[in-house]
DNA sequence: GAAATCATGTTGCAATTGCAACGTGATTTC
DNA sequence: GAAATCACGTTGCAATTGCAACATGATTTC
C-alpha cells in the first residue's frame, strides 16, 4: 500500500515523505473508498478514527427526526473529519459523514496516533502538533459557520456569508462551492426564500450573481 | 508566583504537580484577573496566547455592526479560550471575550507551549496532548451548539437545548446556566418570543419551569 | 436516447417570529 | 435608602420567512 500522494495533507507537514509509508504502517492506518453520494454512518469502528479526506469533498451533516437536513461543515481535500469523536471525552456522536464527491479516507486510528510507538516516535510528535493546528482551524471554520447563521435576518445571513467568500477569493467576483439546495442547507433557511430574497437583493443593486457565481455591487453592509 | 490551584485543570491532566510550575515558568505563563463584565478585547499581544480559565465564566462573544450579541460559547473553570486564534492558519478574529463573572485566566504563549524547550520536554507532549482533547472538545461544544440553533423552528431549538440539559444532568428536572435574555442570545431568537413560546409550551403540557428550573414533562419529541 | 430523478425558479398564502412599547419587580449604585 | 439600571413578562402589529405546489431545465440511469 504506497502513500505517493500524501504531499501537501496539512496533517503530514513537517514529516519527510519516506518516513510517512513506515509511520502511517506503524499506525495502523487504512485507506477506504466511497463511492459519491454515500453516507458513512458513525458506529463504534469508524468512531475511533480519524479520517484524512484523500480526494473528494465530505459534508457533515446532520438530520433530524424530521428528516430535516442540515451541513455542518464541508471538508475537503487534506480536511479531517471525526476527531473530535474520536478524541474527545463525550465519544459518542449523532452526525453523519456524506461523500458529496467520489471520496478517498485514509484513517488512522486515533489511540495510535496518540500513544507514540517503538520506533519513528519523533514523528508522532510532529503529528500531534499538526493535528492541534488542523482541529483548532475546525474550530474556526464551526465558529465562522456561527456566525453566519447567527444572523438575525435572511439578509445578514447571506451578505456575511457571501462577504467572507469574497474575502477568501480575494475578489468581489468569485464562485460559491454550493449549490442553491445546499447553500439553502447551509444558512439553515428555506430554498425558495433564500431565492427570493437573492432576487431582491439583485433588484435593489446589491448583488449580482449567475448561478454560483456572485458578484458583490456595494459594500455589505448597511 | 505559586500555581497551587491547578489540580483538576483539565490541560494539565497527567503533569505532575511539583514539576508545573518549573514548566509554566519555563513557558511564561502569565496570570491575570479581570472583573465582573469586562470586555477582553483581542489584541495581539492576547491573541497569540492560550487562556486557561482558572475561576470564573468567559463567554465568547460577538457583536455585529448592529449591536446584536451573539454568545457564541460559555466557557467556565479549567476552559481555554483564545486556542483556535492563537494557533489556526488563520490568527486574527473579530471575537471578543467577555468575563461574565470575575475571572482570573492563565495565560500562556501559545509557540512556547507547541515548541519544546530545553528542559522538561517530556510535559510539553503531554501538554500538547492534552491540547488536543481540550480542543476538540470545545469543537464539539460548537457542534452542539450549531445542532441547537440549526432547528428550523423556535420549539425545536428550545426542546433540543432543553433535553441536552437534561441528559447532562441526568434528569429531566434541571437547572439551565442562562437567565432569560441570556437563553435568548443563545438561542439567536427574540427574548419576547422566547418567552412567549415557553408559556405555550407549558400550557400544551409539553415542560413546566420556574425561573430558570425546567422540567421536561413529555418526551421531547413530537 | 427515453424516462426518471434532481436542482432550481416562482408565487400565493399562512404562520412564526421579530419588534416596539410598556409594566413590574429585582438588583445595583452612590 | 432613593434612584437608576437591569432582567423579565406581556401583547398588538407588522414583516419575514416557511410551506406547498407547480413549472422548467439539467443530470442521471438504464
Amino acid at each position: 500500500m504506497g502513500y505517493d500522494c500524501l504531499t501537501g495533507i496539512p496533517l503530514f507537514y513537517g514529516i519527510e515523505q519516506d518516513k510517512l509509508d513506515a509511520m502511517l504502517a506503524c499506525i495502523g492506518a487504512t485507506r477506504k473508498n466511497y463511492p459519491k453520494n454515500t453516507l458513512i454512518h458513525i458506529d463504534n469502528k469508524i468512531a475511533k478514527k480519524v479520517g484524512v479526506v484523500l480526494s473528494g469533498t465530505i459534508h457533515i451533516v446532520k438530520e433530524d427526526i424530521w428528516g430535516n437536513r442540515t451541513i455542518l461543515a464541508i471538508i475537503e481535500q487534506g480536511g479531517l473529519i471525526a476527531e473530535s469523536f474520536a478524541c474527545g471525552s463525550i465519544g459518542h456522536t449523532t452526525v453523519s459523514f456524506f461523500a458529496a464527491k467520489k471520496t478517498e479516507l485514509l484513517l488512522l486510528p486515533f489511540s495510535k496516533v496518540l500513544t507514540s510507538c517503538s520506533n519513528n516516535c519523533s514523528f508522532h510528535h510532529r503529528l500531534i502538533r499538526n493535528m492541534v493546528t488542523l482541529v483548532a482551524d475546525k474550530n474556526q471554520q464551526l465558529m465562522e459557520k456561527i456566525d453566519v447563521t447567527s444572523k438575525r435576518t435572511l439578509r445578514e445571513k447571506i451578505l456575511t456569508y457571501l462577504s467572507m467568500q469574497a474575502q477568501k477569493s480575494n475578489s468581489l467576483y468569485f464562485e460559491i462551492p454550493l449549490g442553491r439546495t445546499d447553500f439553502a442547507d447551509y444558512l439553515y433557511v428555506n430554498r425558495s426564500s433564500l431565492t427570493r430574497e437573492l432576487n431582491a437583493m439583485r433588484e435593489e443593486g446589491l448583488i449580482d450573481f449567475e448561478k454560483n457565481t456572485f458578484r458583490i455591487l456595494k459594500g455589505d453592509k448597511k
